[in-house]
DNA sequence: CTAGAAGTTAAAGTCAGCTTTAAGTCAAGG
DNA sequence: CCTTGACTTAAAGCTGACTTTAACTTCTAG
């Protein structure tokens, strides 16, 4: 398989395969006049990639957990930790993501007098952290 | 008030500050000898901008939304249009993040024979689309 | 044989949201 | 007056995940 077919099928481009491999997540393929040649592998590898990526993985922590990787092994305690790690971020993620939403619902109902009030309302006023809105202004 | 004490009192460095008025987020203060004073004025509207970047709106979505609002005046459609827009994206964003973490999850807790296998039980095989998780390997 | 599609490289560009740097100016205390 | 700290500017740097560009080379179909 050329670069260019890996790439397609992988739904990426050929340039970031290329990047893939500068970054040490894909092994260089060996070549024929000078071109990339990919066994079949390489797509479920690059497959692999990009579903941690989709998992919100970055590329450096999965090229950590890619390395010394066999794929045909049981997801093994290193992969674990790291998806254990990242469970928490997710669920804070979604925690925050909540908090947003009702404020943002909180704002599109309210009937304040101001914005300015109506922030103020949702107990955001000092630092701005998104603190538990604590009341609404819808209530107002 | 000078820039410093603006930016601490917003938790911000000076520098983000004439970042946000060379974007043209915050009004150019009056100066005394070449150096920015503030109204105590620009604090809220810093603190406004605050507020919406921690929503999620990114600065030119602020932009946007700033340029002829009036603070002290209800929150008016434009917002609400903006708000809407934002409360969809975030639950998708929330809706993706829930699916990630089920497949985290079961990744995490899974005993198939190898991570390819369990991937591809999770039904992302083909175009990784993070489609509804199918079947579980931890089922397996 | 030749056109043109697809491959190669290194280096620079992109986006956001700032920060840092360099080189200089201003303000306030002793 | 002098030092020190806060201010000024424009321009460059940072992170991440790539893409684009420029200048070439190689493959493939006709």
């Amino acid at each position: 398989m050329k670069i260019g077919q890996l790439a397609h099928r992988a739904g990426l481009r050929a340039s970031a395969i290329r990047y893939y491999e500068r970054l040490g997540l894909l092994a260089p393929p060996h070549r024929v006049g000078g071109q990339r040649r990919y066994s079949p592998d390489a797509l479920d590898r690059v497959l692999l990639i990009r579903f941690a990526a989709e998992m919100g993985f970055s590329l450096s922590e999965i090229k950590l957990f890619l390395s010394g990787l066999r794929e045909n092994a049981p997801v093994g305690p290193r992969w674990k930790k790291l998806a254990a790690k990242k469970v928490s971020e997710v669920e804070d993620s979604i925690a925050r993501s909540l908090r947003l939403k009702t404020l943002l619902q909180n704002l599109l109902h309210c009937r304040c007098a101001s914005l300015k009030q109506c922030v103020a309302a949702l107990g955001l006023s000092e630092n701005l952290r998104l603190v538990s809105g604590r009341a609404s202004c819808v209530a107002r």
